[in-house]
DNA sequence: CTAGGGTTAG
């Protein structure tokens, strides 16, 4: 059937092969292309028709066949905007984004201007790449060109790009300034707030969006309980139910059951949580993960377990997200028999290869069931470590007690060309403030901003605080403290205080105890160690003195509680 | 001739 479009005379041939070729790339029959490749060739068609050869770019793109894609584009005498931008589709589609953004360069380098559709593509790149930066520029041309007006997709990509970025900000912007918007506008936004962490943001532009007499569909419900169940929005995520419910909208969205569930199991309602799970009508691979999710979040390990158990028996298949939950589990109640067999399961399917989360995981399973040494031996053998997977180790290797071991992990990350992060350096300092190891302590303070660019937080200062009272060297601390950008945390006093008790330093003591109730004024412990201060220096006065400062704001702390 | 935007579990 295909051959009659080929037997017939070259001049009329052009239009009918566009047409079976558009539809090989619809229904991505990758085979169909080829003959009809190979028959183009045959009557030697490709040279002075780029249209079909266009729409056969188009095919081996959408099947994902680049490679072909790539070498038929090459040969082509002459390249118009659009084989640039079936290539370039092809790319994006594929998870190819760098490329994709390699050939709008080229594509430019050659002349070529692109239009509404390649901006549309590279747009996703950027997003897909969180190159702000180049989006930016993407979104000049647009400007330039004038494309918003008549082009609602492309202000949309335009928001989503800024969104992925995390430019929420300019997202925002961009949306507002926008000729024409729609609920896709703002569900990109909605989401982009929702994985930043700015939950409350997220719900008021469900709030504008509807202000506007926009109504929310599926798929922004899905984005919307996500944000409840991040903030622990349960109230919202009720009313979500009801209107998911009354619009009966589960039947076609699957999606929709999947996310009621986790909002329930991430608020921590489990039980409303297993009820939704129940009522599914098919409870895939998303909605059992998102249940052992909850129960471990919400310290039930073995029901989560359970769970698990259960989905097996069912011969549903849980993949790398499932295992991670499980894993954790197994950590939790020391399941290292459970944990094994999952390992082997991963490996057997080979998981570890393309997930970055699996490897830290497991070696966090090993080491909450005390097996340290498997867990070092896992961590040795992953195809591809990463900071978390080491900071697992070091924090098993430190809740031991073993800081020689935390040190060693510390060079050989490093060895493997692995920056350490914030959570590293509190390792470290931890197990130095605990062991007295004074000038190590310093050592990594230092270096982890000087060398590692990261900026110490409150946490840090803390331990730095903590090691050096403990070890009696208070004037540095205090000269510490000082440096410090915002030293208004209570943890950094007690922390001195705590060593002022320790040494006996009723000045330092003093200094510490006035910032401590400065920052908190109920602050009991400060009250009582500064007591022992004055009292174990002989200063009965001055000790009587906070005791009374002490009652009166226990006084004064029962009656606002009273008051609300 | 290229297309059809925002989406769920760690």
């Amino acid at each position: 059937m295909r051959l009659k479009y080929m037997r017939k005379l070259p001049c009329s041939i052009g239009k009918e092969c566009i047409t079976v070729l558009r539809d090989c790339a619809l229904k991505k029959e990758l085979c169909t292309g080829n003959i009809v490749h190979a028959h183009l060739l045959q009557l030697g068609l490709l040279d002075n028709r780029s249209h079909v050869a266009n729409s056969l770019i188009d095919v081996y793109a959408k099947c994902g066949d680049l490679l072909q894609a790539s070498r038929l584009f090459q040969s082509l005498p002459y390249r118009d905007v659009v084989s640039w931008t079936a290539l370039i589709q092809g790319f994006v589609r594929h998870g190819h984004s760098q490329e994709a953004l390699r050939c709008y360069q080229k594509m430019q380098d050659e002349g070529l201007s692109p239009n509404a559709l390649t901006l549309s593509y590279t747009l996703r790149a950027c997003a897909r790449m969180r190159a702000a930066d180049k989006g930016q520029e993407i979104h000049d041309v647009i400007t330039k060109q004038g494309l918003l007006k008549s082009n609602i997709v492309l202000g949309n990509q335009l928001v989503d790009m800024y969104a992925k970025c995390g430019a929420l900000k300019k997202a925002h912007h961009v949306l507002l300034e926008l000729p024409a918007r729609d609920i896709v506008s703002w569900s990109a936004l909605i989401t982009g707030y929702a994985d930043w962490g700015h939950g409350q943001e997220a719900l008021s532009c469900l709030a504008d969006m509807q202000q506007e007499g926009l109504s929310p569909d599926a798929v922004t419900f899905t984005s919307i309980l996500a944000v409840c169940g991040s903030i622990g929005e349960l109230g919202m995520g009720k009313y979500i139910h009801t209107e998911i419910a009354r619009r009966d909208l589960l039947p076609n969205h699957p999606a929709l059951g999947n996310s009621l569930v986790d909002m329930y199991a991430k608020c921590g309602h489990l039980i409303t949580a297993e009820q939704v799970f129940k009522g599914l009508p098919v409870p895939g691979t998303i909605a059992w993960s998102a249940l052992i999710s909850g129960y471990v979040q919400h310290g039930q390990a073995d029901k989560a377990l359970d769970c698990y158990k259960q989905m097996e028996c069912k011969g549903l298949f849980p993949n790398a997200v499932t295992f991670a939950s499980v894993l954790k589990a197994c950590g939790c109640v020391g399941a290292a028999e459970i944990g094994g067999q999952v390992h082997e399961v991963i490996l057997k399917e080979g998981l570890l290869a393309n997930d970055y989360v699996l490897g830290s995981a497991l070696v966090d399973m090993y080491t909450k069931c005390s097996c340290l040494s498997k867990a070092h031996q896992v961590l040795e053998q992953l195809p591809a470590q990463n900071v978390f997977s080491w900071n697992a180790l070091m924090a098993g290797y430190a809740h031991q007690g073993r800081s020689d071991d935390v040190l060693y992990c510390f060079k050989q990350m490093q060895s493997k060309g692995i920056s350490p992060d914030a959570v590293t350096f509190s390792t470290l300092l931890n197990i130095c403030s605990h062991n007295g190891l004074v000038e190590e302590g310093q050592m990594f303070f230092g270096i982890m901003s000087s060398k590692f660019s990261i900026e110490p937080s409150t946490e840090h200062y803390t331990c730095m605080v903590d090691l050096l009272g403990r070890s009696g060297h208070l004037d540095t601390a205090v000269t510490l403290i000082k440096k410090m950008p915002a030293a208004n945390h209570s943890v950094i006093w007690s922390a001195l205080l705590g060593a002022c008790q320790k040494w006996d330093d009723v000045h330092v003591g003093k200094w510490a105890f006035e910032h401590a109730i400065q920052v908190d004024k109920y602050d009991d412990t400060a009250y009582i160690v500064m007591i022992k201060i004055y009292t174990g220096a002989g200063l009965d006065t001055e000790a009587e003195r906070v005791k009374a400062m002490r009652a009166e704001a226990r006084h004064e702390k029962a009656q606002r509680h009273c008051v609300c």
